[in-house]
RNA sequence: GCGCCCGUAGCUCAGUUGGAUAGAGCAUCAGCCUUCUAAGCUGAGGGUCGUAGGUUCGAUUCCUACCGGGCGCACCA
C-alpha cells in the first residue's frame, strides 16, 4: 500500500516538473494527521520555487490513488494526509496472522554476503560487560541482516598471535612457579587477575611435574593453557548467552595460510608501501587516514595491523560483499587507517563498516561496580548472566544506541515487575497466549477474521496500526544496523497490547468480535514474538 | 593541541534520514481489582532539546564556535 502510493506520488512529482526528488511519506505520529503523510508539496516547493500549499493542490489534483485510500487533505504548511479504508487496516490484520512467522521479513538484501565480526575478545581473561553488549548487538545485527534477506555469517576472530598472548603465557608461568613455592614475578604489563592464580593451582594439582620445566618449555605449555581454556570459557559462556558463530578466525592462522606474506607482496607490487627508518609502510595518508601506517617493524616483527588486514583482505576474497565489525569505543581510532587501507586494495567503499560499542557501567543496589582490566577486577559476563539472565542481559545490551554509554542497571534486569521492559514485553507475549490457553485453542487455529467493522473500540484499531509498522521497523533497524529500534517498539506494543487486554474482552463477546479479536490477539502475539525472536528472546506463553 | 562519540523531563533514554503541539519508562501525585494473569490498567504534573550564532517556509535533526562528559591520537594489541 505504502510502496504504491509512494510510487504514484514520485510520478505525479515528474509529471510536475520535479523528477526524481526525494521525499518522505510516513506515519504521522500525530493520528490527526491521518494514517500516511507526505511532505512531497514542500519538498517540491523548494525545488521549483513555489509556495507550498497551492503545490499541494496541483500535486492532489493529479494524484489518482489506489482504492485502498479513503480520502485526503492537505494540512499544515503543506503535508498531504492520507487515510486508509477500513477494510485496508482489516486486510492488513489477515495478512498478519497469514504470514504469522514470517511476518517482517524482507528480501531486500537480495542474497547480498554479510560478513559480521563481534566479541573477537583477547583470549587473555574472561569476557566481561563489555564484550557482552557487544556480543548482543552484533547477534542482533547479524539476526535482523538475515531476517531482510542477506546471507550472514557471525565471526570471530581469535587473537592468539601477539605479544598480549605472550605476556598471558608468561603470566600463568609465574603462577605455576609460585604455587609451586618458588619466587616468580609477574612481568611488566604481565596479568595479575585472580583467575590465573587459580588456573596455575588446578594445573599444578593434575600435574605437579609442570613447574620443573624449563621456562622455554613452560611458556610454551602455558600458552597451549591458556588458549585453550579460554576458548572452552568464551565457547561455553557465549552458547548459555544463545550466540552463535560460524566461523571462528585465528590470528595465527593469516601467518600459517599465507596471508600475511601474500598482502605484504601485493601491497609491495602495487607501490602502495615505502621504507623508511628500516620500517615498512603502507601509503594509508594517501586514502584518507592521516598518517602513513607501520606495517613491518624495523626489528622485523609486524603490527597487530598487518595480519588484521590480511585478515579483512581474506574476508573479501571468501566473498563476502559486506564487513561488518563490531569494535569497542577504545578502538574506534583504528578505523580510519583500516578503511585506507582497504580502499587502497581497491575494495568498494561499502565493503567495510564498523559499529562502535561504548563503554558499559554496571550499577547494583544503586552503586557502579567498578571495572578495571589492568587490575584484575571487573564484571565478568558469566557474573551479571548469573545475575540477570540471559533474556534481560541480551535485551537490555540491544535497548540503547551502541554508540551511547549505557548504565546496566541490575536490579531493574533482575526484577519480575513492569518496571523491567523486558518482563513488560514478554508478560504482553504471555497475556496474548492467555487468551488462547482460556479459550481452549490453538492459536495457530485462528482464522483471520478481517472485517475491521468488528473491532469497535479504538484500542482494537490502535493496536492494529501498531502491529501494522512492525515491518517498516525491521527494516530501518537492519539498515540502520539497530536493534534497539525493535526494542523501542516492542515496548510501544507491549503498553498498547496491555492497555487493549485490560480495556477489551475477547472471550464471551458477540460471535463476530470475538473471533476478530482473537485475530488481532493472534496478530499481536505473532509480532510480539518475532521481535523478541529477531533479539534472540523467548517468548513465554505463561509467566 | 588534534580527531571520533555523546549532551533531550528529577533519573534512564527514544525521537521515523529537515516537518505539524518534542515522546516513553522509572520516580512523584491522583485513581482503578465480581474479568481472558492487579506480575496489571487509567490520568496528572514535569522541557530554554548543553550555550550562542548561521542555513530556510520550517532545526532536537544540517553548518560554525564555545561549554561539559567519554574515548582515542604507537615501530601496543
Amino acid at each position: 500500500m505504502t510502496d504504491r502510493i509512494r510510487a504514484e506520488l514520485a510520478r505525479v512529482a515528474e509529471q510536475l516538473g520535479a523528477p526524481g526528488i526525494e521525499f518522505v511519506l510516513e506515519r504521522p505520529r500525530d493520528a490527526g494527521h491521518g494514517d500516511l503523510a507526505t511532505n512531497l508539496a514542500m519538498v517540491m516547493a523548494r525545488a521549483l520555487k513555489t509556495a507550498p500549499r497551492p503545490l499541494a493542490e496541483k500535486v492532489l489534483k493529479e494524484l489518482g490513488l489506489p482504492p485502498g485510500v479513503a480520502r485526503s487533505e492537505i494540512a499544515g504548511p503543506g503535508f498531504i494526509n492520507f487515510w486508509l479504508a477500513s477494510d485496508e487496516l482489516g486486510q492488513q490484520l489477515a495478512s498478519i496472522v497469514t504470514a504469522g512467522r514470517d511476518y517482517g521479513r524482507h528480501d531486500f538484501g537480495a542474497g547480498r554476503r554479510v560478513n559480521v565480526e563481534f566479541v573477537s575478545a583477547n583470549p587473555t581473561g574472561p569476557l566481561h560487560v563489555g564484550h557482552g553488549r557487544g556480543a548482543a548487538l552484533g547477534d542482533g545485527i547479524a539476526a535482523l541482516l538475515e531476517r531482510t534477506g542477506h546471507a550472514v555469517t557471525r565471526e570471530f576472530y581469535i587473537n592468539d598471535a601477539g605479544t598480549q598472548i605472550e605476556k598471558l603465557a608468561q603470566s600463568l608461568w609465574a603462577r605455576l612457579q609460585q604455587a609451586a613455592g618458588r619466587a616468580a614475578e609477574i612481568p611488566e604489563g604481565g596479568y595479575h587477575g585472580r583467575y590465573l592464580e587459580e588456573m596455575a593451582q588446578s594445573l599444578l594439582a593434575s600435574d605437579q611435574s609442570l613447574a620443573e620445566l624449563p621456562a622455554d618449555q613452560g611458556i610454551a605449555r602455558s600458552r597451549a593453557f591458556v588458549l585453550a581454556a579460554q576458548r572452552a570459557e568464551q565457547d561455553q559462556l557465549l552458547a548459555d548467552f544463545g550466540v552463535h558463530f560460524d566461523v571462528f578466525t585465528s590470528e595465527q592462522t593469516m601467518y600459517d595460510r599465507g596471508k600475511v606474506e601474500q598482502l605484504l607482496d601485493h601491497l609491495e607490487r602495487a607501490g602502495l608501501t615505502f621504507e623508511q627508518e628500516g620500517a615498512l609502510w603502507l601509503r594509508t595518508s594517501s586514502f584518507g587516514d592521516d598518517q602513513d601506517r607501520v606495517l613491518r617493524k624495523s626489528d622485523g616483527s609486524l603490527t597487530y595491523f598487518t595480519p588484521d588486514l590480511a585478515y579483512h583482505m581474506d574476508k573479501h576474497e571468501r566473498g563476502f560483499q559486506t564487513a561488518i565489525d563490531v569494535w569497542g569505543a577504545d578502538h574506534h581510532g583504528y578505523i580510519p587507517r583500516m578503511r585506507a587501507a582497504l580502499t587502497a586494495l581497491g575494495y568498494p567503499p561499502d565493503f567495510f563498516e564498523v559499529t562502535i560499542v561504548q563503554l558499559v557501567k554496571v550499577v547494583k543496589g544503586g552503586e557502579e561496580v567498578k571495572m578495571s582490566k589492568r587490575s584484575g577486577e571487573f564484571v565478568t559476563l558469566r557474573d551479571l548472566l548469573d545475575d540477570v539472565g540471559v533474556d534481560a542481559a541480551r535485551y537490555f545490551f540491544m535497548m540503547r544506541r551502541g554508540d551511547s554509554q549505557f548504565v546496566f542497571d541490575v536490579d531493574l534486569a533482575r526484577s519480575q515487575t513492569e518496571e523491567n521492559p523486558v518482563f513488560y514485553v514478554q508478560m504482553a507475549h504471555a497475556r496474548m497466549s492467555g487468551i488462547f490457553r482460556v479459550a481452549n485453542r490453538a492459536p495457530e487455529s485462528v482464522q483471520p477474521s478481517a472485517r475491521v467493522e468488528d473491532l469497535p473500540a479504538p484500542e482494537d484499531t490502535e493496536l492494529l496500526k501498531k502491529l501494522t509498522a512492525f515491518p517498516e521497523v525491521t527494516a530501518r533497524a537492519a539498515r540502520e544496523r539497530e536493534p534497539h529500534r525493535i526494542t523501542g517498539f516492542l515496548e510501544e506494543l507491549a503498553r498498547l497490547a496491555h492497555g487493549w487486554y485490560h480495556k477489551c474482552r475477547v472471550l464471551g463477546e458477540a460471535p463476530n468480535v470475538e473471533a476478530a479479536r482473537l485475530t488481532l490477539a493472534r496478530a499481536t502475539q505473532i509480532v510480539l514474538a518475532n521481535g523478541l525472536g529477531v533479539l534472540g528472546l523467548t517468548a513465554p506463553e505463561r509467566m
